[in-house]
DNA sequence: CCGCATCCTCGTTGATACTG
DNA sequence: CAGTATCAACGAGGATGCGG
């Protein structure tokens, strides 16, 4: 069924998980539910707020987040994984576990090169 | 288990499957099986030899794919999923069909801006 | 047929400063 | 607090030509 290379849709699913910080911002919103703009800067050691703004902007624009702002002073803006954006986790799951395979896949194939 | 932020080993999948080319490269490799160098460049318009070769030599150095040099004039190489490769299927396949999903949530969302 | 080397362009990311 | 604006740096990817 339409599996062809011609019909590929795997490049829609990892143009939304590409993105230096895309993966661990939405295991964050993931797993710790609702979080604001600055304790989401805070858990990501070493991004600026220029891509912290960036990458949220255009998970966004995919509905994969929600973005709330409370008009008050000083600003408060919250950001969620929406439902749709849920429909993404068996996917990061399964990148996850593979990931962990290959890290020791790489390992071992050091290994073997000292012998 | 293992599953926090910090532990995030998303990328690493994600280091592989990136790369304008790979997804496509691997799924006609993965259903067409072996195939040498000119008929994978035939198999995907537009792509240079640059690049193909340089999305192969990345998937080879990773063992997702194999790559066999026949010593003859004129030269012939054939390249072929592993069976380490081969792990990676059901990724893709998640992704595919997710991005076949957002496809159609795009659309929608399209229409819904015109009523 | 296969692939390397060189040069070039353009998008992405980073650093820094400023604003409601 | 949560951004926007601007400028600088880097690297992926493309075009082209040569070589075994």
């Amino acid at each position: 069924m339409g599996k062809t290379p011609e019909h590929c849709r795997v490049e829609d699913a990892l143009s939304i998980l590409v993105g230096k910080w895309k993966p661990i911002i939405l295991l964050h919103l993931l797993q710790e539910g609702t979080k604001r703009f600055s304790e989401l800067k805070r858990s990501l050691p070493g991004i600026t707020q220029k891509m912290l703004t960036k990458q949220l902007r255009e998970l966004e624009d995919e509905d994969i987040v929600e973005r709330v702002v409370y008009p008050q002073v000083p600003p408060k803006v919250e950001y969620s994984i929406t439902e749709y954006g849920r429909s993404l986790e068996p996917i990061l799951e399964a990148m996850h576990e593979w990931g962990m395979k290959h890290t020791l896949h790489k390992q071992q194939k050091q290994k073997s090169k000292l012998l």
